[in-house]
DNA sequence: GACTAGATTAGAATAATTCCATTTATTTCT
DNA sequence: AGAAATAAATGGAATTATTCTAATCTAGTC
């Protein structure tokens, strides 16, 4: 069966899972892959459905298995929006997301070094931040239509 | 039975009610001075507790109720962290969370008007955000202990 | 090729949140 | 004030997200 996963990919994966001790599983392989493939902000859920496709036999429990894996290695990002399931994100640099009222759509909004830094100003002394989660809510660009 | 919320509060919700056509319920009243009693950050389930010492027959759908009709007022702002439930926060003014990896604790991290422009300006052109949750994962000041 | 620690599995358990149908409270109208 | 109309609260069931558990499997090592 193929899982396809790009070389680079392949090899970033390996190398993050290795440096924790951690094996390249089959099922770890499949669910990064997924995720690359389609770059969007899916839930366990949707990525249990599209993994299902070349692993069907994997289990729910092992997508939240393998997706905790990959956001200890750094190579996945967890959403936290409302009161809505946790949603994952393949994209490793560092950015925030939008998140359109009207068409439930969830964006990308890059950081660079600027702006993460600006933003770990913000921290009193006595406090380190290793993750900042910053995301917007309200109308993205296909809203505006012609009033 | 007494609800204690002060004068103040009490107006400041009772307005914010009236002006959205909401009526100012003993039970909205209550989970609303017991959110202000402590200033924590609780979760529905912690609330629930609270106010069912003073109104011993509320439910838990009551309670989200309320909560969700305070938060339309802006009165009470939602904290989403983690893939835990969530918390609800009596903080009006703008800020931003800090959540401690080793205590759990959260502190709230104040925003001014400068800093928050400044957040709104990494949004690209298009985009109009109405909202905006910023949180932090660290380590507070209480875990600087001497190694 | 056997050993061993680490992973996966299915399904059950738990927990957060929402839904629904009924009852109760508040406002409005007379 | 009383009746009708509307809004909100209630309890419990339903749904959904996530975690747990115990048994089975597998990758990497010797």
């Amino acid at each position: 069966m193929k899982i396809s996963l790009p070389e680079t990919e392949r090899n970033r994966l390996k190398l993050a899972l290795n440096s924790r001790n951690l094996r390249p599983t089959r099922q770890r392989t499949c669910v990064y892959g997924v995720i690359l493939e389609k770059r969007d902000h899916p839930t366990a859920d949707d990525i249990h459905l599209r993994v299902r496709e070349k692993l069907p036999s994997i289990s729910l429990a092992t997508i939240y298995n393998c997706l905790d894996t990959l956001v200890e290695c750094e190579l996945v990002k967890q959403v936290h929006l409302d009161r809505a399931p946790t949603r994952f994100c393949p994209n490793r640099t560092p950015h925030a997301h939008f998140h359109c009222r009207e068409t439930g759509q969830v964006y990308d909004v890059s950081l660079n070094d600027e702006r993460l830094s600006a933003i770990e100003q913000f921290l009193p002394d006595g406090f380190t931040a290793d993750a900042i989660e910053l995301s917007f809510l309200g109308r993205g660009p296909e809203t505006n239509t012609v009033l």
